[in-house]
DNA sequence: CTGAAACCTGAACCACCTTTCAAGTTTGTT
DNA sequence: AACAAACTTGAAAGGTGGTTCAGGTTTCAG
C-alpha cells in the first residue's frame, strides 16, 4: 500500500527527449479528456504523440504516473490563473467576485483540465485532496484578512472558506460544465454569488 | 451512441430471486465502494455475495448496469433522508439548517454512497448530472418558498440555489469524508453554514 | 570523428476480466 | 405428483491493453 512515488528520475537529458516528452504530455492531456482514465490507452496517446508504444516507457514508468504528472501541471495552472486574475488593492469583496469570475472564465478555456483534475479522485486521491486543501487554505486567507480589515465580520474560518469554495465550484459545474442556451453571463453570475455572500439569503 | 438503457427486465419473480438480487446489490456496493468501478470485479461482487459468478447475469445486462442501478438506489436514499428530516412546519430558514445537518449525517453513515454518486462522473454521467439536476431544483423550490413567505429576499433562483447546494457538499467532502480530530461537530457546522447564509459575511 | 549514452521501435507477452452457455437444481402452480 | 419457469452453476471463450525487451538509430561530449 501507500505507493511511494519516487520520481524515478526519467528526465530527458537531450533536445529530442524534452522535445517528445512535451508532445506525450500533451496527447495524454487530449486523450485522458475525451475518454477519461481507464477508456484511455497508452497506445492512443503514443499514437497522437506520433511516436512508438514503447517510447512512452522511457518517460514513465506507467499509466498512472503519466496522469499524476498532468494533474500536478494543472493543479499548478489553476492557482496560477488565480493569481494573475487578482490584485491586493481591491477590497476584500471584490477581490472574491473577481475570484469566482476568474475561475469561470479558466474553467470555460479549459474544460479538459476540470475533467482530469475530478477523476484524480479516483485515480490519484492525495493529489485531489492537495489540490482543494490547497484552494481552500488560500480562501481561508483571504477572508482572515477581510476580517482584520473590518470588510469581513471577523472569526470567519475553515468552514466558511470551504462553503464558499463550494459554491464556486458548483456555480463553474451548472454554468460553465453544463451551461444552457439562455443562462446569465459569468459576471452576472458573480455578481449574484457576491450580493449572497454579502446579505445572504435573509431579507 | 446515447445508450438507451432499456431496463431489460431482469426482475425476480420468486422469494430467493429478491434475496439473491438484494446480496448482490449489497456486494456491489461495497465492492465499487472500496476499489472503485474499473477495479472492482463481478467476480469479487458474486464472492462476496456467495453465488457463482454467472448468477451476476441473471440479475444484470452489464458491470454498468448494476452500477447504475447503484446510482439509481442510492440518489433516491438521499432524497428521502432529506425529506423524512424536513417538516413544513419549520420556518424557511430552519428547513435550510436541518437539510445540512441531514444531510451531513447522512452522508456520515453512507460513506460508500458518496464515493460511488462521484464515480457516476465518469461511468454514467447522465445519472450524475440527474441527481444533482433534481437535488439543485429541490433547493431552488424552497428558496422561492421563502422568498413568498417573506422570510427570504425575492427572486432567489438557480444560482442561489446551486450555490448553496455546493456549499453544503462541500462541508459534506471536509467535515464528512476528510473530517479530522478536533473538527467541530456537524450540528456546529450546520449553524455556521446557516448564519453565513443569512447574513453573508459581510459586517 | 568516435564511442557511449540516450533515445526509439513494435511485436509479443501476459495477466486479468467480462460475458456466455449448456447443463443441473429449486420453486411454485395446477 | 408433475411440469414449466425461475434460478444457479462454473468452466471457458474472447478481448483488451498495460508492460517488456532486444535490437536499431540518433545525439552529443570529448
Amino acid at each position: 500500500m501507500a505507493a511511494t512515488h519516487r520520481p524515478s528520475d526519467k528526465t530527458p537529458r537531450t533536445e529530442r527527449g524534452r522535445k517528445t516528452l512535451r508532445k506525450l504530455l500533451d496527447a495524454a492531456a487530449t486523450e485522458f479528456a475525451d475518454k477519461g482514465f481507464h477508456e484511455a490507452s497508452i497506445s492512443g496517446i503514443t499514437r497522437s504523440a506520433g511516436v512508438a508504444l514503447g517510447t512512452f516507457y522511457t518517460y514513465f514508468d506507467s499509466k498512472d504516473a503519466v496522469f499524476r504528472a498532468l494533474v500536478s501541471d494543472m493543479s499548478a495552472g489553476v492557482g496560477k490563473a488565480a493569481r494573475e486574475a487578482l490584485d491586493p488593492s481591491m477590497g476584500a469583496l471584490e477581490i472574491e467576485r473577481a475570484a469566482l469570475r476568474a475561475f469561470l472564465e479558466f474553467a470555460a478555456e479549459h474544460k479538459e483540465i476540470y475533467r482530469i483534475i475530478d477523476e484524480a479522485e479516483f485515480v490519484d486521491p492525495d493529489s485531489y485532496r492537495t489540490h482543494y486543501e490547497t484552494i481552500g487554505a488560500r480562501i481561508e486567507e483571504r477572508l482572515r484578512q477581510g476580517g482584520d480589515s473590518g470588510e469581513f465580520a471577523p472569526g470567519l474560518g475553515t468552514p466558511e472558506a470551504w462553503a464558499l469554495m463550494g459554491m464556486n465550484v458548483f456555480l463553474g459545474l451548472r454554468y460553465v460544465i453544463w451551461g444552457r442556451e439562455g443562462d446569465p453571463d459569468f459576471a452576472e453570475i458573480a455578481r449574484r454569488a457576491n450580493i449572497l455572500l454579502t446579505q445572504g439569503i435573509g431579507r
